[in-house]
DNA sequence: GAGACGACCGATCGATCGATCGGTTGCGAG
DNA sequence: CTCGCAACCGATCGATCGATCGGTCGTCTC
């Protein structure tokens, strides 16, 4: 499945690239009715009846409502984390890394909104033990944010007052994006991405 | 009901005074269902226990489950609003009206966080006509910011490029308070109330 | 062309959901 | 003392939930 077709012609700017998300239909109506409706709220017949499948049709590709949940937060935050790290991997110095994950933070919230969005809402239904593996996931990528902007006051590049606070605020930022954000708005993801770069530029006062 | 005991003695900063919240049970109930489960995933049950209730005793009180969240809603949006307008009210100039607002709502959500959260988390769990009435008092709340944060422009005193983004940014930040600011953390609300106002007027680039 | 298997579906399971019914209790008014 | 009513409760309603059962259909193998 995965590492077909795609020659990786650019991979320079690879974690800047969505293409249109390909999920499973029993997956892409999961999602959907997850974002509409929460996970409670969303029952297995209307999975099914988004993915054109009858109940036992899901079933027969995944045991439960919970797996197809802890299966949508697995991929989002693999790919998140996996565009992270190229992102960061690029960068020369903590203002650059830092600029370039937070573009790449903004960007997936916008790119991957309903992703996104059930990433931040739905962590609460998800059972353990999967919950505190994905929670550790999702901490792993703010401690990239803060090590960054630790890194940038201590060279004095920043001159944030409380560098964990603000590396807080940063984050929040993005993953809020898909509350409001809408591709039939008026402004592009890379457009935003750019604003909230400076947005958090200006949250950890970096010299301009 | 309300009325009752309080002589205000200090009407100059009620906005900032947050008393212990005393909800009727079965709102008390709801609430703490509500912010673990969800709506959906709350059950009129669980909701009883935690009222110390029966089932039909909640229903003697609030006539279904839908109406328990729409008073909780309600119930947010008047108490923020009226903070809100008398925080402003007091504020002397924009710099100083936005600053109050922003402090007002960082405290609320830190204060009233179990209101805070399902009042971000769960509108799209409201049925029509509610959610159109309470999604309107949301829009007067983020009005309330950005007619100050363009008022600072237009002086001079802010500088932010897109006064619209930054004050949706300033809104964000706060009502995500509730996602992780916790009473038995290291900081107290009022001074991460203080740190909000100070990465408010970053965000807006007002003259320091 | 026989057999195995993946990909489904109609019918239905027990459990649980939100909501309701017909009571019982306690208290304040007349 | 009795009436009226607010404040409940045990039992139960029909509906719907997540999940499962036994079966069908097409395709691929040998």
């Amino acid at each position: 499945m995965t590492g077909a077709g795609r020659p990786a012609p650019a991979p320079a700017a690879a974690w800047r690239d969505f293409p249109p998300l390909a999920l499973a239909p029993p997956l892409a109506g999961a999602l959907q009715a997850f974002v509409e409706l929460g996970y409670h709220g969303a029952t297995i017949r209307d999975i099914a009846r988004r993915a054109g499948l009858s109940v036992p049709g899901v079933y027969h590709h995944f045991p439960s409502k919970q797996h197809l949940l802890v299966a949508l937060l697995d991929l989002t935050m693999d790919d998140l984390l996996t565009r992270s790290r190229q992102a960061r991997a690029q960068g020369d110095g903590p203002v650059e890394r830092f600029s370039r994950v937070v573009e790449c933070l903004a960007l997936f919230h916008m790119h991957r909104r309903d992703l996104g969005f059930i990433g931040a809402s739905e962590m609460r239904s998800v059972a353990e033990p999967a919950r505190s593996r994905i929670a550790a996931t999702r901490t792993e990528q703010q401690r990239m944010v803060d090590d960054e902007v630790e890194e940038g006051c201590r060279r004095g590049l920043f001159r944030a007052p409380h560098p964990h606070e603000a590396a807080r605020a940063v984050v929040t930022l993005c993953t809020a994006l898909p509350q409001w954000w809408s591709p039939s708005g008026p402004q592009s993801a890379e457009l935003v991405a750019r604003e909230y770069v400076d947005f958090s530029l200006d949250l950890v006062r970096a010299a301009r």
